[in-house]
DNA sequence: CGTAATACATAGTTTGAGGCTATGGAATAT
DNA sequence: ATATTCCATAGCCTCAAACTATGTATTACG
C-alpha cells in the first residue's frame, strides 16, 4: 500500500511550503523523518518528485501532478469520518454528477438557492455522459446523479421530471412555416443533429430518426448543446434538443425557430439517483423537490 | 492517518466476500489480524460498518456508505503509480474545430451572418479540447481551426484577438467588494475553478495559481464553462473564465460579480488556424474578418 | 578566500502498530 | 448432544518509521 497515506500527506506538505524543513515543523516531524519518508517515495515510484537544493524543495513536472491527485485521496479520505459523523447531505461536500445536457440549464437556479439556503454545503457539478455517469455512482466518484431513469437499473431512483424533446431550426427553414407540435413525420428526409455517440440522448434520437424516415448528421461528435444549435443556425439540419434547454434557449430570445416534438417517445424521464444502501433521505428527498420545482419553472414558464 | 490505506482495503475485501475468513485469505493475512483491524477501524470511527454472524459479514448502510468511498480512494490510489508510467471555404462544407471554452460564446453571432451571407455554406462544427484539435487538423478532421496559438507550432496562423482571463465569485464573496481590475496578489489562497486538464485553459490557470499561491481546485473535471460558474455561485471558489464567456455571461445578467485579472499573462491569444499547406486563402482572410469583429463586438462592447 | 548560515542527507537507536499462533465463544446443523 | 462454522480474544514478535546527532553542499558576506 505504498505510497502510504502519511507519504502523501508529507508530500503535499512540502509542496505547499516549498521546503522540507518547514514541512516538518507543520507535520510535527523531524526533518530528516520527513526526508526519509520522501526518499522513500521516490525510490518506490521510481520518480524525482522534488528538486532539493538551497532554494527549498521545488516539485518536478510529475511530482506536481502527484501531489495534485494526493490531494485529491487525501480530501476524499478526510470526507470519510464526515459520513459517519452524519449530518446529512446538506453539510461537507456533495458531489453531483448530471449530464452534461441537462446540468447548465437546470442547475443554475437551483445552485443559487442551495447557496442561499445551506451556506455550509459545497456542492461539486461533474458533467459527464451516461456511461461515465454509472460508473461514478458505483465507484463512489459521485454522491447522486441526475440522470435517465432506465440506465441505472438497482439504484435508487426518486423521479424529477419528464422532458419533451423540441427540433429546433432557422426561421427560413421549410418547417418553421407551420406552427404547433411538429409529429413525427413531419421529419420525413430531415437530418436531425443531437450529441455524439456515447450520450444517452443520442440514442434516443436515434430511435426516432429510424421511425421517422430522417436521419442522423455525422457532423458533430462533441459535447455541447450549444454547438448543435450553432449548427441548426447555420442549416446543417435540426437541432432536436431537450425540453430544459429548449426552454431557457426560448427565454434567451434566439434566432431559431423551436418546435415541440408530437411523439409517445420524444420524451425522456430524468431522476435523482443515489447508490441503492441509503434509501430515501430526507435530504434526498429535499434536493429533489427544489430539483423539481425547478424543472417545473423552466419548462411550464416562471 | 486512520483509517490507513490497509484497512480501507481490508473492508472492501470483507464487503466483496462477504466473510472475514475468506477476505483474510484472499489479503493473505491472518484471520484474527483482520478482525482485529476491522475492530480498531470501527472503534477509530465510533461506526458498526459490518454485521457480523454466523452467515459471515454484512454491511451495515453507513459501512456500506464506507466501503463505496473507500473503493474510490483506493482506485485513485492505484491511478497514481499509473501517472508514473504514462501526449475553396465557403462553399460546400466547412469543418470548424474549436475549443469548447469559445465556441457557444463566439460563434453564434459569426454562424448568424455567415448563414445570411453565404447560404450555400455548411458549417460543421466540433468542439474538442486543444489536443484533439492538433490531431484533428493534423488527420485531416477538421478542416480549420480556432484554438490557442502556441499550440500549434508549425501551422498557418492568423490571430484573432486577444482575451484576457476574469475571476467570477458569488456577490457575497470578499473579492467582490472592491471593484476594478484584481491583481494577481489577491488571489492568494484562493480556490480556483477551472476545465479539467487536458484543456489549455486549465493549463493557463494552473502557471497564474502557481504564481499567485493559489490552489486549483480538484472538484470539476468536466468540460463546461457553465459548470464552472455554477460551482462559483455555490461559493466553491473562484471561477476563472475566458474573456468572451465572462462578456456573454456579463451580458446575460448574472448573480454573480466578474473582475478582470490584472496580469500580464492572464492573458490568452486565440487563432484561426489551417494546415500549413493552404496559405492565407482570400475565404480564410474573409472568416478571420469576421470573427475578429464578432469577437471585438463582444468583448469591447455594443 | 574563509567563515557562517541554510537546508537537506545519513547513521544508529528506539518504539509501537500490526502481524502471527493458539484458543475461546456463539450460533446453527446433524 | 455433538460437530461445524465463523468470528473474537490473548499473548508474543517484528519491522516500519520515528527520534537525536552529525555530515555535506551551496550560498552569502566581510
Amino acid at each position: 500500500m505504498r505510497p502510504t497515506l502519511r507519504q502523501l500527506e508529507y508530500i503535499v506538505a512540502v509542496a505547499d511550503l516549498g521546503q522540507v524543513g518547514a514541512a516538518a515543523v507543520q507535520l510535527n516531524v523531524s526533518q530528516p523523518s520527513l526526508s526519509a519518508q520522501l526518499a522513500e517515495v521516490e525510490a518506490d515510484l521510481g520518480v524525482k518528485l522534488f528538486l532539493r537544493g538551497r532554494g527549498g524543495a521545488r516539485a518536478t513536472p510529475v511530482g506536481a501532478e502527484i501531489v495534485r491527485r494526493a490531494r485529491a485521496i487525501l480530501r476524499d479520505h478526510q470526507d470519510l469520518r464526515a459520513v459517519v459523523r452524519g449530518g446529512g447531505m446538506f453539510q461537507g461536500r456533495l458531489r453531483l454528477g448530471v449530464l452534461p445536457s441537462i446540468g447548465p440549464y437546470l442547475l443554475p437556479g437551483v445552485v443559487r438557492r442551495l447557496h442561499d439556503e445551506h451556506p455550509s454545503l459545497r456542492l461539486v457539478v461533474r458533467d459527464e455522459n451516461t456511461r461515465d455517469l454509472v460508473a461514478g455512482l458505483r465507484e463512489g466518484r459521485h454522491d447522486l446523479v441526475i440522470s435517465t431513469a432506465e440506465d441505472h437499473p438497482g439504484a435508487q431512483q426518486e423521479t424529477l421530471f419528464r422532458e419533451e424533446l423540441w427540433a429546433a431550426m432557422p426561421q427560413d427553414h421549410a418547417l418553421a412555416a407551420t406552427a404547433g407540435p411538429l409529429p413525427l413525420e413531419g421529419l420525413r428526409g430531415q437530418v436531425l443533429l443531437t450529441l455524439g455517440s456515447g450520450h444517452r440522448l443520442s440514442q434516443l434520437v436515434a430511435g426516432l430518426a429510424g421511425r421517422a424516415g430522417a436521419r442522423i448528421s455525422e457532423d458533430y461528435e462533441g459535447t455541447s448543446l450549444d454547438a448543435i444549435r450553432l449548427m441548426a443556425a447555420s442549416g446543417a439540419g435540426l437541432a432536436i434538443l431537450p425540453g430544459i434547454y429548449a426552454a431557457t434557449e426560448a427565454r434567451r430570445g434566439t434566432d431559431l425557430t423551436l418546435r415541440r416534438l408530437k411523439d409517445a417517445s420524444a420524451v425522456r424521464q430524468i431522476s435523482l439517483i443515489q447508490p441503492s444502501a441509503h434509501g430515501v433521505t430526507p435530504d434526498s428527498a429535499a434536493l429533489a423537490g427544489i430539483l423539481r420545482a425547478e424543472a417545473a419553472r423552466l419548462l411550464h414558464g416562471n
